[in-house]
DNA sequence: TCACTAGAATACGTAAAATATATAAAACAA
DNA sequence: TTGTTTTATATATTTTACGTATTCTAGTGA
């Protein structure tokens, strides 16, 4: 039994006709009839009863239809969907995301146009620390990560970076330097004035990131920082910080977290100290939907950039 | 497309690997391969990336490859549908009964046999008087009828009585030709006894039918019966004869009805009375499902027949 | 009754296509 | 390198779906 014989049987059925049937199928009546002939053999039972004006069906006839028609719409469903997996239109989409880059608004951009664009594709969001994000990656447990700086390097993996975003200093808002710059004794806080202060970071010792590049800095300037606390994400340093912990360097966009207890300033020297928005994905992602992911990651990264480079 | 590229594909995908399929599916590796290539074209997209080791799906080649797992199994379900639909064992089967009928054992007894031999075959069944399920079964809005007597000949119909049944007359409690009996003025209750008796009856004036039979009965006996009511079913008889409008006949299996205040009582003379249950259904009736509710019934009906012909 | 008509079935030749055989190409492994 | 495994290509062969011509059957109408 094949497709063609199903194909056959509905028309025949629908126009209760062999030869209008092998007309509307554009073939010759003979051989429509054989292959209904064929048909009935195979099944073991007649389809039609034969009147001199038509083909009626059967009652199982009319059971086989009922299917048939069925099967027939699933095999187009079945093709339309495979094409639209293959051009990327369905299917699933684990994206791995650090806690500051889902504070910032170009993340949420990118996730509401991809569902306009891609309705069909069902996103996973998975929230975790830039190390454990580039492992679930290397695993397949991710399609792509959006994170601050990449923390480890491999060939297998590729990162373009969506935007630069600068960093400003987290104080508490009773702090010393704050009433310095109030009173006029200071214009701006430089790095330098830092050199006593309690710093409290996240750190994974001895791969790259924010924080690598700030010890870097304070080293230049004659110093190493204390550091008070080392911690899992970004959110937790601000935490800290309107609890009077100590003080902290966060990413621009996260300076909305707790404006009540936190003041965030602008930090003379810290010149190495950037905070951008990376995209990581396998090196050779045969993936269309991350290639779509990507482009729209790159494309809403540059609509929030003014003209001059830098960030609304 | 047909179902020979979907069955080729299943099987390649299963395996993961050509050769091996191809020796699963009994043909020869390059036609396969050839037939598989076919499919992509077809699609216009590839099903399978090809490995050295062997054949691994595409993301498209996996959701193509759920979709035609479950064509096929709908397909061989489809076949059985059909098949177990031409062998009677699945459909619909719609009974028309009047009420004396169904409260014939034997109808029970037919309909429960029936759902146990055929348990996928939905039934329906619809209670009415004689006239119109005669009706109803010539319009084919029933399959089969089971009634007392046949009230309407037809060349499109046969009937077959699947028993015969003796009559009770029906009277109320306190009835006078009860009193005789009881103080035995009288040891039994004769036709002629009945002259100036109420009759309630179920009558179509002029079609046959058991009352029919009663009024010839009487006439033998010389004289015509009193009729107070004429009613719709033997039921509304016997709740007629409790209320004490007047006296009637019914089928002997009807005499579990109303026993507080009715008495039913053997009756001489009425040779004629005889309550049939028939089974009626179209002509050339192609429908195994109703010849096997025929034989069905038939055989019921032997079963509760003692070997002299009577019921038990 | 007899042709006439409409529709399906049969007979047979043809063309398309599925399959088989033989071989090549590609990617490893030893 | 050579041998092995696996898929792809080339070509021949067989199968089968299809087309053409015709027959069969059951109504229909004169």
């Amino acid at each position: 039994m094949e497709l063609r014989h199903l194909r056959y049987f509905v028309a025949v059925a629908e126009l209760g006709h062999m030869t209008k049937a092998a007309e509307a199928l554009g073939i010759q009546q003979p051989p429509l009839s054989s292959q209904i002939k064929d048909l009935e053999e195979e099944l073991g039972f007649q389809l039609f009863n034969r009147h001199p004006k038509g083909m009626r069906l059967t009652k199982a006839g009319q059971t086989f239809f009922t299917s048939c028609v069925a099967i027939l719409s699933s095999v187009e469903l079945a093709k339309v969907q495979a094409s639209r997996t293959h051009l990327g239109l369905e299917g699933e989409l684990i994206i791995g995301v650090t806690t500051s880059v889902a504070a910032h608004h170009v993340f949420s951009n990118i996730i509401k146009s991809f569902r306009e664009l891609y309705p069909r594709i069902q996103l996973k969001i998975i929230e975790n620390n830039a190390d454990e994000l580039t492992q679930q990656l290397l695993l397949n447990q991710l399609n792509v990560a959006l994170l601050r700086l990449p923390v480890i390097q491999s060939v297998e993996l590729s990162a373009q970076v969506l935007l630069q975003e600068s960093v400003l200093l987290a104080l508490p808002k009773d702090h010393v330097l704050l009433e310095k710059l109030k009173s006029g004794e200071k214009s701006t806080i430089s790095i330098k004035d830092l050199k006593d202060e309690l710093f409290i970071l996240v750190r994974k010792p001895g791969s790259p990131g924010i924080y690598e590049n700030l010890l870097k800095d304070c080293k230049n300037n004659g110093f190493d920082p204390i550091i008070v606390a080392e911690v899992d994400n970004m959110l937790t340093n601000i935490n800290l910080v309107a609890a009077g912990v100590g003080i902290s360097v966060v990413p621009a966009s996260m300076s909305c977290f707790h404006r009540h207890a936190v003041v965030y300033s602008h930090l003379d020297g810290a010149h190495g100290v950037k905070a951008p928005i990376t995209l990581m994905q396998k090196r050779n992602e045969p993936s269309l939907i991350v290639a779509n992911f990507s482009r729209l990651a790159q494309q809403q990264a540059e609509l929030i950039k003014t003209p001059d480079g830098s960030l609304h």
